[in-house]
DNA sequence: CGCAGGTTTGACTTCACTCAATCGGCGTGG
DNA sequence: CCACGCCGATTGAGTGAAGTCAAACCTGCG
């Protein structure tokens, strides 16, 4: 067990858990591949993402895994409706990652409709993600699965350069394919110009377009 | 056009929109596959399944057809958190459906943290059903994603005999299958003995251990 | 220098898709 | 009452995309 809490001591700090919204809590950091928190533990707290990657993930019945969502810095996640979490969360890479007591943001979410409205947006916006993801997975092939996913990491750094702070392997769980299919889309891309790889796990969009799909 | 307002003229009636909120609204009815409402519509309302059944649907790129997800009696749907839906709503199969207005439900929850919560919590555990299906699209087999189908309906129905409302087709679109390949698996499934096809739309859960994969 | 990790590539298999024919229930009309 | 037609469901044959198993390849690091 390597994470620290490097804020301060046990629980001093304040934290900017959503945007517009500070609460005390503390900010940990994490290797990479450790475990945040797991499936079916009290749900007690609410993460952020500062730096780093986080992923939530699923054991499968067969022993695979999936990944629900990959996390970035300023995202949130461990935010459930019900008492326990429903997914593990690990570190992907390196980061820190601020917490806030579950129990302070339900009492912050009372006393205030505006963040009570905040919070619930913040939950219908995964939902949304979600939706779209779900699309991805039920009905496009491999090629349009890597290159939604390629597009949206790219959107979300604002750069047609991307650099991947997750595995193939990771990815393949994330979009229901194997980590050999995920090479070899990522080779085809390349191969058709859709994509430079100046390494594995840098990615330039060369021709968005041609990802789209 | 064949909608109807059954209940009462223009908005005078009183329905209860989620369990134990009750709003001024209004009751209509829908023929089978009449749209309830479009994709990139205004979101002014928000709606409950009475009777009978709804799907919502998204068109793909490639002409396909994604369903997101059917709502059975007492669902709430169309709950979205942007101003325009995201996906397009209709019933499967002749039903009642009531509605209130979007404004009426975020003027009660900001009046009142309770009903905030509750609408809160309809969005995260309508997440969370999300989350289960994503893993399905993901990961299973067709086998899997038609038993765990079956099984989530039977459990919905508290019974192991149920009553299939919508088509192979639909039922294909929601599980990224085809409706051949729906077809297929379940007649498998029968001859497996797991379960049994008195008709097309009626099956008799016979092994839901089996169905559970 | 060699090892270990993740990554890429190859050969073969398999599951689900596609195209196409047939079946079966149900309502309509003769 | 039966024949017909329609629509959804089923079944079959052949194809193709992704999975599996396995080997080779980087690249950073002790």
């Amino acid at each position: 067990m390597h994470a620290q809490i490097v804020d301060s001591p046990p629980l001093g700090g304040l934290v900017e858990i959503a945007p517009g919204l500070t609460l005390p809590g503390v900010v940990m950091t994490f290797d990479a591949n450790e475990e945040i928190y797991a499936e079916g533990q009290p749900a007690d707290f609410v993460y952020r993402v500062i730096t780093g990657a986080v992923r939530t993930t699923r054991l499968l019945s067969d022993g695979g895994r999936q990944i629900g969502a990959f996390y970035l810095p300023g995202d949130v996640f461990g935010m459930q409706c019900g008492e326990r979490h429903r997914f593990s969360a690990e570190a992907v890479t390196l980061s820190e990652v601020a917490l806030v007591r579950r129990s302070a943001l339900e009492r912050a979410a009372e006393s205030d409709s505006v963040t009570a409205r905040r919070l619930w947006s913040l939950t219908s916006h995964e939902l949304e993600d979600i939706q779209d993801h779900m699309f991805l997975l039920g009905r496009k092939d491999a090629a349009a699965r890597v290159g939604q996913f390629l597009l949206r990491l790219a959107t979300r750094a604002s750069s047609p350069i991307v650099e991947l702070p997750m595995s193939r392997g990771d990815i393949a769980d994330h979009l229901g394919l194997t980590l050999e299919t995920v090479s070899r889309t990522m080779s085809q891309l390349a191969r058709d110009r859709a994509i430079a790889l100046p390494s594995a796990r840098r990615v330039v969009l060369c021709d968005p377009m041609a990802l789209a799909a």
